[in-house]
DNA sequence: TAAGTCATGTAAAAAGTTACATGATTCT
DNA sequence: AGAATCATGTAACTTTTTACATGACTTA
């Protein structure tokens, strides 16, 4: 099992799902912490139900063409309950933007500055995706502080507190490396 | 070329290395943000020579064994110019720990206690050794804010302020977190 | 002489991405 | 009739990891 399989087994723990379902909780919100394609998704279900950890049931539908639901078997959940319990090795670092800063220093001034710029925007629209699903969060949750340890929308909210803490730290350095650039273009 | 290509021009940008070399380059600094292992380097080096990016002379040694000394070539930086001037699609998220705390509805309070401070060990770590960098940094470089744009020194402060801000931020995140489960754990 | 570091690679397997492929149903 | 969404997959390729393999030289 990898990461891929708990992270499809958390998001069936809380309601089955078809694959189609499953491609979709994976761009958001899984695809905020961990991401996969449909070309690994599929064939990932396929090995969870092989190993007995998830099944599915073929659901026909009126207005639409009929889909596989799957979920979790007992043997699924205590699986998933076991990882998470479990201290994990971190998946390496990848940042593309810092392996491109790193050599920073090789670059035009006003083109570095563009670069950030360019980095900045992308976080600056992550920050509003996350902060307006905070916004439906809370309109559905009412109070975050209140969620019990136990419900699913406590653990999502977590990792979207995480995301938004993320962003706006990204952002404050961005800010910080765009004024250290311009501080030297100017005099 | 793939990132790791970039990752590597990058540092042979600075000084020629051997594969040894970037071998420890890669994992500290650069595998705080880009990693990559032995199997994968080696080859990439020959990628990078048959592509006419980067060369390298056989350099004898009295005390140790011969090493091969690689440095870019002029279409190797050209090369490596333009990848760091251009806006690149991001790597993935992808953060284990997030995977785990999404299920962490699923499992016992005091078990998610544990796990959360497992990863705050890691982190606390982490920001440890990048304070010991910068201390060292400091030392050698002076006030790091007087650092010259085009200096290569200048693009690793810059990231080894990311890096300090990113722990920072995650330890207060896991802070929060840590209290926000003690909080329904004591009444 | 054994352990440790310096030094360079390869082989095989796994994980992940891109592109290909198909078909039902609905909406315009 | 064509575009859009729902739905499920496979094939080929690239990237990355894990494990294997070897040898020079130094120090205890």
């Amino acid at each position: 099992m990898i990461p891929l399989s708990y992270a499809l087994l958390g998001l069936l723990a809380r309601a089955p799902q078809s694959g189609y379902d499953l491609l979709q909780l994976m761009e958001e919100p899984m695809g905020f912490f961990w991401s996969a394609r449909r070309s690994q998704i599929y064939p990932e279900l396929a090995r969870l139900e092989a190993a007995g950890l998830a099944r599915h049931t073929v659901v026909p539908q009126r207005d639409r063409p009929a889909k596989k639901l799957y979920e979790p078997t007992e043997a699924g959940l205590a699986a998933l309950r076991e990882w998470v319990e479990t201290p994990q090795a971190p998946a390496p670092d990848r940042d593309i933007f810092l392996v491109q800063v790193y050599s920073l220093w090789l670059v035009a001034p006003a083109r570095a500055l563009a670069l950030t710029r360019a980095c900045k925007r992308r976080h600056a629209a992550r920050l509003e995706r996350y902060e307006a699903i905070r916004q439906r969060q809370r309109e559905e949750d009412g109070d975050p502080s209140a969620l019990r340890l136990d419900s699913p929308r406590f653990a999502s909210w977590a990792t979207l507190q995480r995301g938004l803490e993320y962003e706006r730290g990204y952002l404050a350095w961005l800010r910080w490396l765009a004024d250290a650039i311009a501080a030297q273009m100017a005099p």
